[in-house]
DNA sequence: ATTAGCACTCGAAGTTATAGAGTGCTAACA
DNA sequence: TGTTAGCACTCTATAACTTCGAGTGCTAAT
């Protein structure tokens, strides 16, 4: 059941007009459009033939036409004429990139915040997954005699650090020969494995150089358990106001919770398929997600690792300019961030 | 212009039942209340007296009464009757303190989570002004050639982090001789401090004993510049949306914008006056607030550091609820901040 | 001083009327 | 045969009108 190009040009001009006005289209206007150079009853016979193969749907008996799912898959998969990106807003998305910004979660942060602003759809962005990043350097600072603080610097800059407190009858120079240890042993394991490193490598030359490490052990076993860095960053949550279909003040609600419960635990991201991907609506395989669409993107950050780009948005979501932007963001990104990465990466020389 | 005890009663009662219902309150209404044994026609003559003094008001002709600005500032002042919070509450409110937190910004960050949730509004935080804390330890990592990390610690734990770029020729040998400067000239000074006495001590004694140190110099005093930590922790941002008066999408947009770009600017804390305080409508002198009521509180967060606690919510929140969860949290985080604040403070024997 | 009674007001909710945009179908047309 | 004009029909959105009830203020009786 091919369509005829009559019927491709209507689906497209359809949708695009939906896209815009968030109105039903009809017949009548979409005549008038030089675009279309046919009478509104032919258009209205294509469009009865574009909903009888459900392309196409209709709110009422007597409304115009609205792009059903498969109208915008159909829509996105073959009609989507890439759109040209207006100067202006190159020039913007590459306004991050002008002040040199030397830490990667900062660049994160503001590419979600330009997304948003830009499409004025809610963007999510996960930054890249750092439990591949070895452990550089541990140290450990007294504050008195009963808590330190333990730092410890990851080879891509990253640091964490978490007070502990400090057993009865620890010495400064215990601690001292505890960060020889820590670095002698530890360093170069990557963040995944830090923890059970800890045990196999330090726990008995520990408790053979220091007395009361019992307790020692466990607080900073504790505090040395860095979870993976948060790494969901939001852009333009409140952007989703400004959409027509979400005037309802209920829709926001359940929204805005999903935003905040639902989405880390989303499977936006999870496959990190290369390339730019688009979920529409039911696509998304989730309940609450049934009104919305999701275009993600990846990118690298040097290392075989990747983060992902998202923009969240109504159905009716500008596929065109948002394919484009993503696209865009996420080269630059992964430009950027090639040249912050340092040195030869995870692999390079601290390994033992 | 004393007010009689029943006008008293019965304006009580009126700010009482709208505060529970969001619905103007009639004469017939109040009538039925066991503790206003009076005839709609007196409760009406009271009501009527009550408005001519400004202390209710008519959302429309023969609609039931309102309290006004005045009238609720009446209630605060005289007629709250100080509510005893229920156990289950109290114990939600410990909560937080059960599991033995060490991170004083964990902990202020879950007070404001558990506030929202104990009133239904929306709480913010303001974490205790940290400028006056002391350097305690500075550090530098390098990562690779160009780059390194240079590390901070306060007295306080805090650790604070940046990447900067290491100039070319630049030797290890170097970096722990800068080190050193840095640490036998500048631990002790008080963060609020610190740029000018980077400066003052050691700008000199660095470009003596270190070639090349013209780059370095301004790449490492941007990293050091360490912005006062973002000291604003809200809670429950969404509460405001169940609120029955903010069920139009405009009112959302404006209070979340007022959230997100207003509230840091806003002086709802600036004066810091201990106590709790309650701000009704236009007192807070702030136009897009003029709906809203904001009470706030401080607590002490150690070494004469204070940081305060505010509820904001509609006009007609439930004050005397709120007013003893804020007095209570108020007191048990300056316990528990105590508990943890570190050994002597500033003055802790690290000054030079 | 209090209260019952009553006429009056106003908003909320429901109903009806109207206008307009859209449709499907049929018949005329190129 | 594909296209288009014409027309009856459908449905929504909006406005206009009604009804209902809760509330008021005022007056007169208690």
């Amino acid at each position: 059941m091919m369509l005829t190009n009559r019927q491709l040009l209507i689906l497209q001009l359809t949708v695009d007009d939906f896209i815009e006005s968030a109105q039903p289209v009809g017949s009548r206007q979409l005549s008038k459009k030089p675009e279309a150079p046919f009478s509104p009853a032919t258009i209205r016979n294509e469009m009865a033939d574009l909903e009888e193969m459900g392309y196409l749907e209709k709110t009422h008996t007597s409304s115009g036409r609205i792009p059903s799912e498969k109208g915008y898959r159909f829509y996105v998969d073959h009609l989507l004429t890439p759109e040209k990106l207006k100067t202006e807003d190159s020039i913007q998305l590459r306004s991050i990139f002008r002040d040199k910004i030397v830490e990667t979660e900062e660049l994160i942060r503001k590419s979600a915040t330009i997304l948003s602003d830009l499409t004025n759809y809610t963007s999510i962005l996960l930054g890249p997954d750092t439990s591949l990043h070895t452990v550089k350097r541990f140290s450990i600072v007294p504050l008195d005699e009963k808590t330190a603080v333990a730092i410890i610097v990851m080879d891509n800059g990253r640091v964490e650090n978490r007070l502990f407190t400090v057993p009865e009858g620890f010495t400064a120079s215990d601690i001292e020969k505890m960060v020889n240890i820590l670095n002698e042993r530890l360093v170069g394991t990557p963040l995944a494995h830090l923890q059970r490193m800890l045990v196999q490598e330090t726990k008995t030359v520990l408790e053979r150089h220091i007395h009361h490490t019992g307790d020692l052990y466990s607080s900073f076993q504790r505090a040395i358990s860095i979870e993976p860095e948060e790494r969901l960053y939001f852009g333009g949550k409140m952007n989703m106001m400004k959409q027509p279909e979400f005037n309802d003040i209920e829709k926001m609600k359940t929204f805005f919770e999903m935003m905040d419960k639902g989405a880390p635990a989303m499977k936006f991201f999870q496959e990190g398929l290369a390339g730019i991907h688009v979920r529409i609506g039911s696509e998304n395989n989730h309940n609450a997600m049934e009104d919305y669409s999701v275009i993600t993107a990846t990118y690298s950050a040097g290392d075989n690792m990747t983060g992902s780009i998202a923009i969240i948005g109504p159905k009716r979501m500008d596929y065109a300019r948002v394919i484009t932007l993503l696209d865009l963001m996420s080269n630059d990104l992964s430009r950027e961030l090639a040249r912050l990465t340092i040195g030869g990466g995870t692999a390079g020389g601290n390994e033992h």
